[in-house]
DNA sequence: TTACCTGCAAACCATTTGCAGATCC
DNA sequence: GGATCTGCAAATGGTTTGCAGGTAA
């Protein structure tokens, strides 16, 4: 409903997720951030992290340990995470290719299922050995 | 490590939990218990849910959203949020339907993947209309 | 007797929010 | 000028923890 106004902070933040692929959290982007705007608040970064979710601008990833986490690719893609660094990766897969698993839970279930959140897990490639 | 000793708060939890499909959090559980046994502290609850959980007798499940809930069958299974009333169902599928989507995601995937979390979302039979 | 367990309350951590002033349009 | 934004600091909500006393084996 309210427009946006241009925020140079909000600008700040999308910039620095569009350019990292560590999916950080709210905390790693505001310390990143101090360093070249030491005056920014961990307030103001939570505050424009939501906007630009509800904006569809950035995607929020919530797996279960930890705090959130941010990606600047707001296109519907699957997460891996990391066992034993607790990185999070992208995992590139064809889109809908996992669209199937939605019918086969749906085949033995009252409601409705409408979509499907997936997190896979394991060591990633600098943690396997 | 240490050897667990009985308890008779952790007995009751294990017991109500046994006797719901809820998925109940862990203040709903304290509430319930508070009935028949006022004393009861929510620290406790925590730390016998816990206990619980590394004994791998009761499973937790970290939706995004909202708190942990609990869930006393331990044989891994798949969930249901509803994203009208916010309930948790059991998803009935066969042993290891869906752990070919593992095969899937490790087609272009540098690390090792053992295995995945996945919720499914809609609208529960209650709230379908 | 001695682990382990409890209630209580305080601590913790991630996130949100109220406010008074600054900024964009 | 007025709505939207900011920094700050306090509040919130869920969960954990330290402590001193209680309980099971």
């Amino acid at each position: 409903m309210s427009n946006l106004k241009f925020s140079r902070q909000r600008e700040t933040i999308k910039e620095y997720l569009a350019n990292t692929k560590e999916h950080p959290t709210a905390d790693m982007i505001y310390m990143s951030i101090r360093e070249t705007n030491p005056n920014i608040s961990l307030g103001t970064v939570y505050r424009n992290l939501n906007l630009l979710v509800d904006q569809g601008e950035i995607i929020k990833i919530s797996h279960g340990t930890g705090s959130d986490r941010f990606d600047g690719n707001p296109k519907p893609h699957y997460h891996f995470v990391c066992t034993a660094c607790s990185c999070v990766q992208d995992i590139e897969l064809a889109p809908g290719a996992l669209d199937h698993i939605n019918l086969i839970a749906s085949a033995n279930f009252n409601g409705e299922i409408k979509g499907h959140s997936t997190f896979f897990y394991g060591h990633c490639a600098n943690c396997k050995r």
